[in-house]
DNA sequence: CTAGGATCCTGTCAGC
DNA sequence: TGCTGACAGGATCCTA
């Protein structure tokens, strides 16, 4: 689920815990999600907490980098004297740490932690030393605020064969988009999923790169997918899809722009939710 | 080169 | 209840 304001809003919270925080120990639970040495990490003070698309960039004051992918199930969790969580949003959020989904996990020298969890263990840590590129990072294409419609269009265009969701799914063409933001932006802007980008028009990218803008900014500013929404103040658990998805997962419900129905459907390999009537 | 499908791994849920 | 198969919010690798 992290998608680019998830990861945003880890990078907002874990500023606020661990800039200037030096790690003491690392413990490694299963070796595939921590690529690195171990003692490239150990005594190093946390300077600057970054984000490029989906990948969080935690910097240390040697110059290395921690780079963190959740990929589909990750999330990261600061136990110390505030608890955060945030990520894909589990049990975990609020049960005891670490827990059996528990990969890598950081001790700070004032005795917090940072808990490295990711059930389908996809997602990776990985040390960046200074100088050191990564595959991933090189390839990303701009932020959704950092490009121009007419920037995104001309992206979009090297990919005119394929469905227009497999396009901006695509991080080379724009970074940070996945499964929900993607079928939320062509809600917005009113564009059926599996069109063939080679039919989109300039306007159409124009509205559909607005789509995503907006609603990224509508779950950063809620929070994404943390501990605040998890848990809501009654005990029970919240959702926070409901305080910004108009299609996705909303299937049987009604369209908020016609009226019809949400449909789920297969585009690009990925469940996809859409309205057939007013998505052309 | 592009596009599409399989794949990594674990957990959950629907259906029988 | 227990089993089985489908599917899950990502990205890469392989094949055509």
């Amino acid at each position: 689920m992290p998608e680019l304001p998830e990861v945003e809003t880890i990078r907002r919270g874990l500023s606020e815990l661990v800039l200037g925080k030096k790690i003491v120990r690392v413990e490694v639970g299963n070796a595939g999600s921590f690529l690195g040495e171990v003692s490239d990490v150990v005594g190093r003070e946390i300077v600057e907490v970054g984000r490029m698309g989906k990948a969080l960039l935690i910097k240390l004051d040697d110059g290395k980098v921690l780079m963190v992918h959740l990929r589909m199930t990750g999330q990261l969790i600061y136990v110390g004297k505030e608890r955060f969580a945030a990520g894909h949003p589990t049990e975990d959020f609020v049960g005891e740490m670490p827990s059996r989904h528990t990969r890598v996990s950081f001790e700070f020298e004032d005795g917090s932690w940072l808990y490295f969890n990711d059930q389908r263990k996809f997602g990776f840590v990985k040390v960046l030393r200074v100088g050191e590129s990564d595959g991933f990072l090189d390839k990303l294409g701009s932020e959704p605020w950092d490009v121009s419609e007419e920037e995104f269009y001309e992206a979009l265009k090297r990919r005119k064969g394929t469905t227009i969701k497999a396009a901006i799914l695509d991080q080379s063409v724009i970074a940070g988009v996945g499964n929900i933001y993607a079928d939320e932006g062509l809600w917005a802007a009113a564009v059926a999923p599996m069109r063939r980008v080679g039919e989109v028009s300039r306007e159409e990218a124009g509205k559909l790169l607005m789509g995503i803008r907006g609603a990224m900014e509508k779950a950063i500013e809620v929070g994404g997918s943390s501990l605040q929404n998890y848990v809501k103040a009654d005990g029970t658990r919240g959702d926070y899809l409901d305080k910004f998805a108009m299609v996705f997962d909303k299937t049987g419900e009604k369209c908020a722009r016609c009226g019809d129905v949400i449909e789920k459907t297969r585009v690009a390999g990925r469940g996809t939710h859409w309205c057939p009537k007013c998505q052309r």
